[in-house]
DNA sequence: TCGCTCTGTTAATGGTCGTAACTATGCATT
DNA sequence: AATGCATAGTTACGACCATTAACAGAGCGA
């Protein structure tokens, strides 16, 4: 039971230290100032440490928050899964629990929200690789809509053909294959609704507060689900 | 008829003349290659003129910006009131051409679209003042739906007696006094959703067209103004 | 014509990103 | 234990940017 010798060497823990330290720094500086703030300089200064060491961690600054965009876009679905993943209740009440965790999250981290969907300067095409996280979140709201749509028999289609197939192509990418036209669409309908409604509360278009963004929502998601087990469209 | 002392002086007109190729460079550059791009000295440069003399047209390049996202709300307000001044037809199909020339215009200035919403680094508080030109255009989406809804004996509030009352002071402050609780949410709805699934298009989250965004946009407001006339909520 | 104002210029300061050249430490091998 | 390479840090530097200061010439009212 003495010391193994331990798998990752002192070097490497200091490393990923570091990292992690740049990670936080950086997020520190963005929700106190703005990703504008965020500059080499800046952090290193934060860190108490020589500007060019950053460079050994992150080729440039475009990287450094291309990798802080990532990550945010992880903490989003980490948010939104753990939401849902805590209740035993029924699809429907865990729809409004993913969709209030979506807006908590980014009520709570403006400055973040506000930076997933800003135009960077590297921008490779949205960076897919970035989204997957939020992928699968969709994923998971695609799942409780399927429950949801399971229990109700109703019509499966939308009202457009082409889009009908475009929706089911759309799932298969989003490898829900099993998703109808319907909960796709339903799907699609949350999470632009509720993007649209976040990030418009953020810019301030509601008067700060004359109107409540959550009541809205409700309004929203409510009829979305409702769309999901009605017969007409 | 012989030359009347000019109403403006040989130096205002060149001022103004100066004024606008800034503005018109500024957008090319953005346009081209983003707002990270419009520099000073690059601006001054596409204009063969020193730095420094931008100086005189705006105190810094915050200003600068401030004043290029005045504009643009301007020019999508513009947009969409003329796609909506010169039709004849009835209030639902100008709703429709209203939202179509929102999206066209965001779709052909990406860039400035994307602009309005970014995070600004001198941002007092979302710019009320630059927000304007929007409300005007907010207002005569307000009044197609009241006209709708006119036509259609309805009830005309929502299911959430709070709601309407933050409606009818937000109808109230966008000086239209005289819409209903049911116009205000379809108006408010129409808005978010639109800009939700433009946003969302404009970052490739449909995967490149595999969804036509059209399609969902013509969904999604055949919804709202059906929600503005359904007896049932 | 004179003098003020306005619009442009060049020069300079301080901050940024990123690279180069150097130093010290960790660590594997002898 | 001694040696030597890769790594993670350092300082010095070049290019670019925002902004200010000091200055020069054109417009224009008296």
């Amino acid at each position: 039971m003495t010391d193994q010798p331990p798998v990752v060497s002192r070097r490497e823990r200091l490393r990923a230290q570091t990292f992690q330290e740049i990670e936080d720094s950086s997020f520190a500086i963005i929700d106190t100032d703005g990703v504008h703030a965020l500059t080499i300089a800046a952090l290193a200064r934060a860190m108490a440490m020589s500007a060019p060491a950053v460079y050994r961690y992150f080729p440039s600054r475009d990287a450094l928050i291309a990798h802080l965009v990532t990550l945010s876009y992880q903490q989003l679905a980490t948010a939104m899964q753990e939401a849902v993943a805590g209740s035993r209740r029924a699809p429907r009440a865990r729809v409004r629990l993913l969709v209030a965790a979506y807006r908590d999250w980014a009520l709570r981290h403006r400055r973040r929200y506000g930076m997933l969907f800003a135009e960077r300067a590297d921008d490779a095409r949205g960076q897919a690789a970035a989204r997957t996280p939020l992928d699968q979140a969709m994923a998971l709201l695609i799942d409780l809509l399927v429950a949801i749509q399971d229990t109700a028999s109703a019509d499966r289609r939308t009202g457009d053909r082409a889009l009908d197939e475009q929706l089911r192509r759309w799932a298969r990418a989003q490898e829900r294959p099993d998703a109808t036209p319907r909960a796709a669409t339903a799907a699609i309908r949350i999470w632009t609704r509720i993007h649209g409604i976040v990030s418009l509360e953020l810019t301030g278009i509601f008067d700060n507060r004359t109107i409540e963004a959550q009541r809205l929502i409700d309004l929203e998601i409510d009829d979305a689900l409702a769309s999901l087990t009605t017969t007409a469209v």
